[in-house]
DNA sequence: CGGACGGTTGACTGAACTCAAATGGCGTGG
DNA sequence: CCACGCCATTTGAGTTCAGTCAACCGTCCG
């Protein structure tokens, strides 16, 4: 099963046929394996193939001229790169491996042999470009007018959904494998603050740490407290885990 | 000259030939206007077309439970609404005239008929949707990882850019027509601040108010402090004026 | 065993927010 | 043409949330 959390994935917004799940299967002409904190794409870069990561976590990144980082994307099992990036651009920032990743390269050809044969499927990657800019929104909404409680309460709502549709997340517990720093990163605080925040946000018992390892006891809760409301992740179905 | 916009923001991208060019201006099957402060798309509506600002500003943006509001795009002259959007889902946001506006109603299959003649036209286009996408990155570095006052610069300098590209700002000097609540909105800060961070700017010289006319005496030196690399913009050709 | 890395905590600082009041421009209607 | 109200801007004073700096701990691994 080399590629299940892609076929997954897109099966969060399109039911597919038996003949579809395949065509996905033969997208990949080929799989690299990326080393944690090395580049999957760096900025600068020209990409000649779309990306997809199959297995482990990578980030989108940019960086600004005092020193400071900040991610803009959690990519995980399924996660396209950029479905439209080749031959288009230079990268203006650069993909990391966050754990070591299995990564699949998909010729541009690929890409558009099999959208042309199957509606579904292009249906279902414009979707997927439409949610990840939809995530975007939402971090703008985290960034400037949330609290940094509110802020990675919601970080952890959306990874928890998004972890759930590939099946990476059972009974609410999840493993999450971010540093402080990195959490921080992603939603614009420092990880000092990023710990008191977690620290309150196990105080108040809405989620359980161990290790890596996250819980979460009452999702309603959570997403009370988090104000999130995942209508802007677009599933295809109310699926009764997510 | 009904679009003359729409064919500039274009050609940011791609050269067009004449027929491509008459192409776009028969996008459009339909034009509204829309009042200052109505909307242009609203949270929850299934739209049935493609949208293109024509004349004046809109704005993309999000609520949040307490009353908070985050603009998360600002839309200028010859921008699409959501070239994707029809028929995929229900929007999670609204869109909202900042400006009376001239907008655009293109059919879902004039785009696909369009795209198909001319490939042009569709690398534009996707093009165009990462050129937006890469915008949404910067406000997400500005908001975390950037001050106050870098943020509300670096949100001028890429409107000078954005403006120039459709002809609306000549010898670095344009019309903005946001309150400073709207600034304020779309980079994450309280009109108040936005207020003292305009004062500053001034005081230091990189920009001249006069109602809503900001002219910029000293581009490099407002990139410069601003943190500004418009390389994100992806523009086909390095413009002298941009 | 020792060093590196990540997590945790405390004390202090400061940037941005809040609240409040005053100012100024502009359109409308008397 | 003035008076009025509305809206946006401007400014000050006080507050607070998140950042900074620094120390310490725990664990993993070479």
């Amino acid at each position: 099963m080399p590629h299940q959390a892609l076929v997954r994935k897109i099966e969060a917004f399109e039911t597919l046929s038996e003949d579809e799940r395949s065509a996905l299967g033969t997208l990949c002409s080929e799989i690299h394996h990326v080393g944690r904190r090395h580049d999957i794409v760096s900025e600068g870069e020209r990409p000649t193939h779309v990306r997809v990561v199959l297995d482990g976590w990578a980030a989108r990144h940019a960086l600004n001229d005092d020193g400071g980082r900040r991610i803009t994307a959690f990519l995980l099992p399924g996660d396209f790169c950029d479905i439209h990036i080749t031959s288009l651009a230079v990268m203006d920032h650069g993909i990391v491996a966050v754990t070591d990743c299995r990564v699949g390269l998909i010729e541009e050809e690929a890409i558009e042999r099999v959208t042309r044969a199957t509606p579904a499927l292009t249906m279902a990657f414009w979707r997927s470009t439409l949610v990840d800019e939809a995530i975007l929104r939402q971090w703008l909404v985290s960034s400037g007018r949330r609290s940094a409680y509110q802020n990675i309460a919601h970080l952890l709502c959306e990874l928890h959904v998004r972890l759930c549709l590939v099946h990476l997340a059972e009974n609410d517990c999840f493993t999450v494998p971010l540093t402080q720093e990195d959490i921080g990163d992603a939603a614009g605080l420092t990880s000092v603050h990023v710990n008191r925040m977690l620290r309150e946000l196990r105080e108040r018992g809405v989620i359980e740490i161990k290790g890596s390892e996250i819980a979460i006891p009452d999702v309603a809760k959570l997403r009370r407290e988090a104000d999130f409301d995942p209508k802007y992740l677009h599933l295809r179905r109310p699926d009764p885990r997510c």
